[in-house]
This record gives structure tokens, sequence and C-alpha cells, in this order.
DNA sequence: TCAGCCATGTAATGGGTTACATGATTGA
DNA sequence: TCAATCATGTAACCCATTACATGGCTGA
């Protein structure tokens, strides 16, 4: 059946992990591999799929016509499949972008659920853990920090760079709440 | 087999969502729906499970001796079964929460997703869709304003308040960003 | 009188994670 | 020489969500 060229296609309604592995796709011609890749540097902050997943949603978009699948030959390393995006698929993204629902998105922490129970542990095993994931916590800000320096000025990686100084903005407000809580802790109750 | 009693139990390595649920046995007897309520007006920040999640959940409990079931009886509604936890369940609990290993928590956001992949968007579908998002965060953050003035000054909410406050301080500081976003969208090329 | 919420759950589906596989290259 | 990393994926499992089911009460 022939579709007309720019016909809008129906919503069809696939998870947001989809929809991003299609926009990596906008980058170039990929691997599975190199979609990995590409996610923990980028999207890492706010979508962080297994590979498997992205191995899935590969061969579900291909099955779309979202993309069409090469296989590639190596020597010394596995062979690989290159996906590329098709125009269905790119039709398909902006489809997506501009549907008006948006989902705000979620967190999900356990480091929180143990602080909501802090009354059941121990002052000290609780401190530990909050200054552990402080301690991590600041390390993630400081490789926020270094991607800022590279993409800053590009003007190309604009609304990338949007997402960044969200993941910043809450980082940090993050980091001074643990500091709070830590100084909280430490005057609860004397040493 | 007879157990000591104070002995600790091996890490059996549950789902974070267990050991919510299992905490929040510990402000009494309840069923699943209480439970479903209970996790909505206290954890919602960063927790949110499904009710049928949290059901599976309570006959996991039930089934490694973590809790016990009551089947109650009512008329006008459809009976219920009560979970309370056992004092193996504490110290299940209490062993999770003293274990050092914390994962500090993840986001999961489709809005970001689309932030990200701005460029394949018309200014104005991007910009609707952040105002949309601004107006429901600025509603959440309302809302955490309401819970923290009444358990502010509750001391038994000490631990509870610790986590709110994390709440507010990240709400905050993504409706700043959200603010930054439109602004700099309004102004990039002109009216 | 009728939609919507209270109250209690089950069933079906699928999204997403962890573990499994394989082999070459590189740094300690 | 041995672990780690690059490079590429598959298989199994299970966590978690959405849809389904039931019936009384309540407010417009």
């Amino acid at each position: 059946m022939a579709t007309r060229p720019n016909q809008r296609l129906a919503p069809s309604d696939l998870p947001t992990t989809s929809y991003a592995v299609l926009g990596l796709l906008t980058f170039g011609t990929m691997s599975g591999y190199d979609v990995k890749k590409v996610a923990d540097q980028s999207l890492a902050f706010f979508f962080t799929p297994a590979k498997s997943q992205i191995y899935s949603e590969l061969r579900r978009l291909v099955s779309l016509g979202y993309a069409t699948e090469r296989e590639v030959e190596q020597d010394r390393r596995p062979d690989k499949r290159l996906y590329r995006i098709t125009d269905r698929g790119r039709r398909a993204l902006r489809d997506w972008l501009d549907t008006a629902e948006v989902e705000s998105g979620e967190i999900k922490s356990p480091f929180l659920v143990k602080v909501f129970f802090g009354a059941h542990m121990s002052r000290e095993a609780l401190l530990a853990q909050v200054k552990e994931v402080r301690r991590r916590d600041a390390e993630e800000l400081q490789t926020l920090k270094g991607i800022e320096t590279v993409i800053k000025d590009q003007e190309e990686m604009f609304f990338p760079y949007l997402t960044l100084k969200c993941g910043l903005a809450a980082a940090r407000a993050v980091l001074r709440w643990e500091d709070e809580v830590i100084r909280e802790l430490e005057k609860r109750e004397g040493p």
C-alpha cells in the first residue's frame, strides 16, 4: 500500500526508549554497540537502557520500517549490523516529539527509601551511606561540568546542552541537600 | 531448623520495592490497598509502584516469613487481607538498611528526551510542552510544600522530612531550569 | 440517575535487567 | 600472564505496568 509522502503516521505509541534510540540514529548509521555508547555519553542522565534493550528496539524499528539493517562482516571483531534511520522513521520521530502529551519523568531512588526509614538504622550506618552517595554525586557533577566545557559553545549542541543544564541544576541542588543532611545527622545526639 | 533469635539474615537480595513495602508495614497492620495509599502519600516522590506490584510483594513477604497474612471478611466491602510484619521481617529490613551498598537512584524522563531532540521540533511545540511540564511541576511543588507544613515539626517525621527536603530542593532547581529554558526559547529567533 | 470514587484485588502483557557467550587487543 | 576493555550480540528471567473485574456509596 502506497502511503502519501508527508502523511502523519498513526501515533504508534511505542515506549520512550524506542524514540530515544530512533533519535540517536539521526546522528548517523550505527550498530547496537555504538548506540549504547552514544546513549551513555549523552542521554545517560535521564535515560539508561541496557544493551539488550537497545538491540531489541533496533529490531523493532526495522520491523516497523523506521530503520534499515545492513550486515557488515569484520575480521578480528564479531560481525555487526548497522542501522540507518529511514524517512518514515524520521517522520515517526517528529510525530512523537510534536505530540502534546509529555510525561514529566520519575525518580527511583533506593537511597531515599533508606533515608525515609532511617529511624531503623544506626546513625553511623546512615551517615556513612549518605557520605558515600554524596561522594559519587560530587563525582557525577564533575563529569557533567566536564561535558559542559566541551559543548557549551557548540551551536548544534544547543538542545543537549539544555538537558545538561537540567542535570547540573539538579545535581547541585541534591549535593547541597546531602550536605545539609550530613550536618543534621552529625549534630543529632552528640559523639 | 531453629534459628538463633538475633542472627543476621542472609542478605536475600530482594528488589528495593520489597523493602519499601516491608518498611511501610512497620507503620502498622495494613491491607494491600492501605499500603498503596500510604506509599502514594509518603514515598511517592521517589518510589511509585503499581497496586498489583504491592500485592505480589506482600505475598512474597509472607512466603519469606517477613510478614503474616490474616483474612478479614467485610460486608459492603470486598474481603481483605491484612499484613503484619514479623520479627524476622524487621530483622530483614534492618539488615538491608545497614548494608553498605547504596544505589543512588535514577531518573527516567521522556520529557528530557524530547528536549534533547528539540532540534527536530518546531519551537512552538517544544515551548508549549515545556510550559505544560513547568505547570505540573509547580503544582507538584505546591503539594510538597503542603506536606512540609504538616510534618516539619513532628519529631517522628524527622527522616521522612529529610527526603521531602530533597524533593523540595530538586523541584525548585528544576523549576528554575524550566524558566530559563522558556526564556531561552522565547528569545531564540524573534516573534 | 449516572459518573466517579472508595475499596479490594487478579490476569495478561511487555519492558528492561542480569547473566551468558565469544574472542581479540592492550596495559600492568 | 592475567585482568580489563573493546566489540558484538543472545537468552532467560522477572519486575512492573496496564487492563480487567466487582460492587457499594456519594455528590451533582
